[in-house]
DNA sequence: CTGAAAGCGCTAACAA
DNA sequence: TTGTTAGCGCTTTCAG
């Protein structure tokens, strides 16, 4: 494999002259332009991102933090990153915590070890007191999931207002017992989309009953099937599900199909994300779309700024309410 | 940041001591070793890779080319890879291709560019010309879809032999009549999985219809919803639909159901590859299921050991029919 | 067991 | 406009 010097050698130039053309640099003549150009193409040379990031100390590499893979949630999301990131010239290392401390720390210590120039951290698990640490030394952005502590820049949706339009346009089709399958309240967006869901029962003066709110550990198929069946075992069961994750509500679809309860007539369901298989259910799940792909461009955005040194602010992105035949 | 020169004066040894100790060297004086480990701790070093990269000329980066990152079918290889990637300190850079050849070259180019020291290709439509000789100076593995040209190494299953199998238990229920949802048939996956159709239906001396083969150019939901309007109409209806994809299986059965067809009783449906969603739909997919977190850390293995300059042989896993509900 | 020094491949300040 | 040179942070050879 050539380097810069074999090139500024058959060019017959210095390696400076080499390093300006390899940068697109305009003080260089285009004789000796085309001189290095010829050298370049001879030996297939190709300049090593290692010599460079070394001498410019960055990796030109962003780390993303999400919690599982495998959650249709994060796909637009991590595409938006992505081209942003390419626009720039950077690449994204993808990875998945597992909600794992030990997991997550390996990926931190990437960004202290100089692999990574910043991090967007999707992880509502995340360990919030080594994010704030980190973020003294580093460039960290939080996309969707946030914490105010430790003032790290976030991108989000107004969550509470989210959850509050599902359930009122649920009130709205007559449901009175309404259901709320939610996740650990540990994290933010559980205890948003709750508050949500209670002002819309408050200001139609429905109850908020503790039996009709389920919380799950994980916002997985499993965990909406499994939630389904407690309120289906309740006495006074209710006449509509929200479920803050389309995941969880297609569980519940799964378990109220399987036990021949139609939806939406005996049961409306009512998810959160959009994910693309939300569309492919039988019926189709009303949700609340995020716009992810926005949100991914923009938090890549935020974090590139934030590595140049630029002051970044937090950004709240609109949500939409979409109805399909689930309700 | 401190580097390893103030960790070498505050410990009051050279570099090249501190180096040792950092990399475990046993040949340090435990005396030595604690004034060093001393020293870092107080400065809060952390070796930068950068350096180390540079002087190792390696990037300890593996790239993962996928076409598309929703498609789940790639989850569990994805975590297979990483598994092992990260137990011999790579990670992983996930590149989803969108089967845009630019943007594979932007890929390509992260390993001429060395940030990164070889490639697992799971991308059907990579470009097999620019693989074959891009695998000349850097390290490839195929992983699932493969050619066979250029000698590049792979991990994959008999593909013929599940689709076979497949076809074989609709034929033994019964069915006569059964179309095939392929891809493209410029993938070899898709050849072989044909070639299992065909050999299945004429060992039970079955007409292989070109009616009832229906090609898409993707594997997605939408695909397959089309791909059974089109069967649908055909006045020879078949009885059973084989799809080379469970998302592809997925979207015709939204259609079915949405047409009002009993699934499995006036039509039978069988996928591939068990993405979880498959045991989420009603009624539940049969499938086949194909050892993916394996395939995974088998693929990562094999780059490794290939980056290692150890001898790597192709690896064929096994598969299974999952028998459910559909069938 | 430890240290001095070279060098991985590149960029940029400075000089010419 | 181009060249010389130092140096980014680390590992490793060679000497001691």
């Amino acid at each position: 494999m050539a380097n810069i010097n074999e090139v500024a050698k058959l060019a017959g130039v210095s390696v400076a002259t080499v390093s300006r053309v390899l940068n697109g640099q305009d003080v260089v003549t285009p004789k000796t332009r085309l001189k290095v150009e010829d050298a370049i193409k001879k030996l297939n040379y190709e300049p090593s991102m290692l010599g460079r990031n070394l001498r410019n100390s960055e990796s030109r590499v962003l780390l993303v933090l999400i919690p599982s893979i495998s959650n249709p949630f994060y796909f637009e999301i991590i595409k938006g990153i992505e081209a942003t990131a390419l626009d720039y010239n950077y690449n994204i290392l993808l990875c998945e915590t597992d909600s794992n401390p030990e997991r997550e720390n390996i990926y931190f210590d990437l960004v202290r070890k100089k692999m990574a120039d910043g991090i967007i951290s999707m992880d509502p698990a995340v360990n919030i007191d080594t994010l704030k640490s980190l973020s003294e030394k580093h460039s960290i952005i939080q996309c969707s999931e946030y914490s105010t502590e430790g003032n790290i820049p976030y991108v989000t949706i107004d969550n509470e207002d989210a959850a509050y339009r599902a359930v009122k346009h649920l009130i709205k089709l007559g449901h009175q017992k309404i259901a709320l399958f939610n996740s650990n309240e540990k994290y933010l967006y559980a205890r948003q989309r709750k508050e949500g869901y209670i002002k819309a029962l408050k200001e139609f003066n429905l109850p908020v009953k503790e039996e009709y709110m389920i919380y799950t550990d994980q916002l997985g198929f499993d965990n909406g099937s499994q939630a389904t069946k407690k309120i289906m075992n309740l006495k006074d069961r209710p006449t509509a599900i929200f479920a803050v994750s389309d995941l969880l509500a297609i569980g519940a679809l799964k378990e109220l199909n399987s036990a021949g309860v139609n939806v939406p007539d005996e049961m409306a369901l009512i998810g959160f994300d959009n994910i693309d298989f939300s569309n492919m259910t039988h019926p189709t799940l009303t949700t609340i779309a995020q716009p992810m792909y926005q949100m991914g461009t923009v938090a890549a955005s935020m974090l590139i700024n934030k590595i140049n040194g630029k002051h970044v602010e937090n950004t709240v992105l609109n949500h939409e309410l979409l109805i399909r035949e689930s309700t």
